[in-house]
RNA sequence: GGAGGGGUACUCAAGCGGUCAACGAGGGCAGACUGUAAAUCUGCUGGCUAUGCCUUCGGAGGUUCGAAUCCUCCCCCCUCCA
C-alpha cells in the first residue's frame, strides 16, 4: 500500500475507526471487502448517495471488492434513523425490481466488475428464532440507549419500538456473514455501522476481526437544512434531465453551494479556499461559481456538451428571461383553465390551479391570466407556471 | 392487570356544543425584490361540475336542530403502580 492510496481513501471522510486497522489492512495486500447497505425502497439514487458511492469507487480503483449490500430483510423492520415510520412492506417483485434500477444507475459510478450485489434476506430470513435470540442476547438495553435518537426519544416519552432495536443488530450481523473488512456509510450510520465491529468481535475480539468503519459527511439537500432524501423532495437525482439537474444546483443557497463543491466536486481544498476568499473579496460573483459547480457535476452524469447546453440554457431563460426553446407540445382537448392545468400534471387538484391563477403565477403566451375563466379556443398556447414550469398546449375541438 | 394523561391538517400546536375547512408557528407554494442565492415584504396552503356543494379533527356507533367539542364501545401512544 501506498500512503497515496491512504490519502485517498481519507479524504472527504468523516471519521475512521479505526484508522491503524485500516492500515493494516490495506497492508495485508489482499482485496478487501468493503460493504455499503442500501434501502430496497426508493431506488432513484441522488447525489447524496454518490458521496457513498464515489468513495466505493476509490476502493474498488485500489483493487478491492465492494458488496452493494441490499437491505430487503431489515427494511420490513424499519430503520429508527430520524423518522420513526414503518415503511411498507415489499413484495419480492418490487425489492427484484428496485434492485435493477439500482443496477442501472449505480454502475454509472461502480465498477461492475468488482461489485457484488447481495440481498441480507438471503440469510436473514433463514434465521431460526433460537439463532435470532443469541444474536440479540449479545446487546444491552443500556448500550442501545446510548444512541442519540432512542436516547431522545426514551427522555421525551416518545415510542420506541423494541423491533428498532433489533434493526442495527441485524444490520451488525450482516458484516458477520459477509465478513466484511470495511463498512462505509453516512454520519448517521454510525451507531449500525459500529454494531458490525461489536457482533463480529463477540468469539474473537481480535481488532483484525472487525470492519473499519468509515463515516461520510451527509449531503444537505436542497433547502440546505435536511439531509438529501427522495422522501422530502430535496434531492437531485443521477436521473434528472441536465436542465433539472443544473437548476436544481442553482437553486441552492451561496452557503451550501461551498458544502456541494467539498463533497462533489473534484477541486482541491486548495483551489476550493482560493474560491472561497475571491468570492468573499467580491473579486467573483458567487453566481458565477455556482455556474461552474453546474457544469462540472452535469458533466459527470452527462457530456461536458450537454452541462454547458443546460447552462447555456438556464442562463437564456433565467437571466434574460426568454421561453425555452424546446417546450413539449402537447394536444389536449379544450376544458376549463384549472382542469386543463391538473390534467397536464402542473398542479394536483383544480382547487390549486385556482389559488395560482388568482396569484398571477400563469401566463399564456406571456400574458399574466387575471381571470379563472379566462376561455381557450382552438389554438396552440404556450403555458407558463411559476417560474419553471413551460408547456405549449394545442387545443383540439372536443 | 390497576390508576391517570393523550391521539387535531405536511410537522408542532390551539380549540373542548353552533360564528370551525378549524387560531398560531414552522414548512411548502406563488407574487415583489434579486443571482431560480440569502434576507425582506405580501398572499395562499382539503376537494369539486365553485359566490354554492362535498369530505376532514385515531376508528365505529349514539345524543342533539347542530359535534373536533358530550356519551358508548374499540384501536394506538405515554406516565405511575404491579
Amino acid at each position: 500500500m501506498s500512503e497515496k492510496s491512504l490519502d485517498i481513501i481519507k479524504k472527504g471522510t468523516d471519521e475512521i475507526i479505526n484508522e491503524e486497522s485500516l492500515v493494516k489492512k490495506l497492508k495485508s495486500k489482499r482485496p478487501l471487502v468493503v460493504k455499503a447497505g442500501f434501502d430496497p425502497t426508493a431506488p432513484d439514487l441522488h447525489l447524496g448517495h454518490t458521496v457513498l458511492l464515489n468513495k466505493l469507487r476509490q476502493f474498488q480503483d485500489l483493487g478491492h471488492t465492494v458488496i452493494f449490500l441490499i437491505g430487503d430483510f431489515t427494511a420490513t423492520i424499519g430503520d429508527p434513523t430520524g423518522k420513526t415510520e414503518l415503511r411498507p412492506i415489499l413484495s419480492k417483485e418490487e425489492v427484484a425490481l428496485n434492485a435493477k434500477t439500482y443496477k442501472k444507475q449505480v454502475f454509472k459510478i461502480l465498477d461492475k466488475s468488482k461489485t457484488i450485489i447481495k440481498f441480507n434476506s438471503e440469510w436473514l430470513s433463514k434465521l431460526s428464532a433460537s439463532e435470532m435470540i443469541q444474536i440479540i442476547g449479545s446487546y444491552s438495553v443500556a448500550r442501545m440507549l446510548e444512541r442519540d435518537d432512542f436516547k431522545k426519544r426514551f427522555k421525551s416519552n416518545k415510542n420506541i419500538s423494541i423491533k428498532e432495536f433489533i434493526y442495527p443488530i441485524l444490520q451488525g450481523y450482516d458484516s458477520v456473514v459477509l465478513n466484511a473488512d470495511i463498512e462505509l456509510g453516512g454520519t448517521d450510520q454510525k451507531f449500525n455501522l459500529l454494531m458490525g465491529r461489536h457482533l463480529q468481535s463477540i468469539d474473537n475480539s481480535e481488532e483484525e476481526k472487525k470492519q473499519v468503519v468509515i463515516t461520510l459527511p451527509l449531503l444537505e439537500g436542497l433547502d440546505g437544512v435536511k439531509k438529501m432524501s427522495k422522501s422530502l423532495n430535496n434531492y437531485i437525482a443521477i436521473d434528472d434531465s441536465p436542465k433539472d439537474m443544473f437548476g436544481k444546483i442553482m437553486s441552492i443557497s451561496d452557503e451550501l453551494m461551498w458544502k456541494y463543491y467539498d463533497l462533489l466536486s473534484d477541486i482541491s481544498k486548495k483551489d476550493l479556499e482560493k474560491l472561497k476568499s475571491l468570492a468573499k473579496a467580491d473579486q467573483k460573483n458567487p453566481r458565477d461559481i455556482k455556474l461552474d459547480l453546474g457544469v462540472e457535476i452535469v458533466s459527470r452524469f452527462y457530456s461536458k456538451k450537454d452541462a454547458e447546453k443546460a447552462k447555456d440554457s438556464f442562463l437564456d431563460i433565467f437571466q434574460k428571461n426568454n421561453n425555452p426553446e424546446d417546450i413539449e407540445l402537447i394536444e389536449i382537448a379544450n376544458m376549463p383553465l384549472p382542469n386543463l392545468l391538473k390534467h397536464i400534471g402542473f398542479v394536483s387538484s383544480t382547487s390549486e390551479a385556482r389559488r395560482l391563477i388568482q396569484q398571477k403565477a400563469l401566463k399564456i403566451d406571456d400574458t399574466i391570466v387575471e381571470s379563472i375563466d379566462y376561455a381557450l379556443t382552438n389554438k396552440t398556447y404556450l403555458i407558463k407556471l411559476g417560474k419553471k414550469k413551460f408547456i405549449k398546449v394545442k387545443i383540439t375541438p372536443n
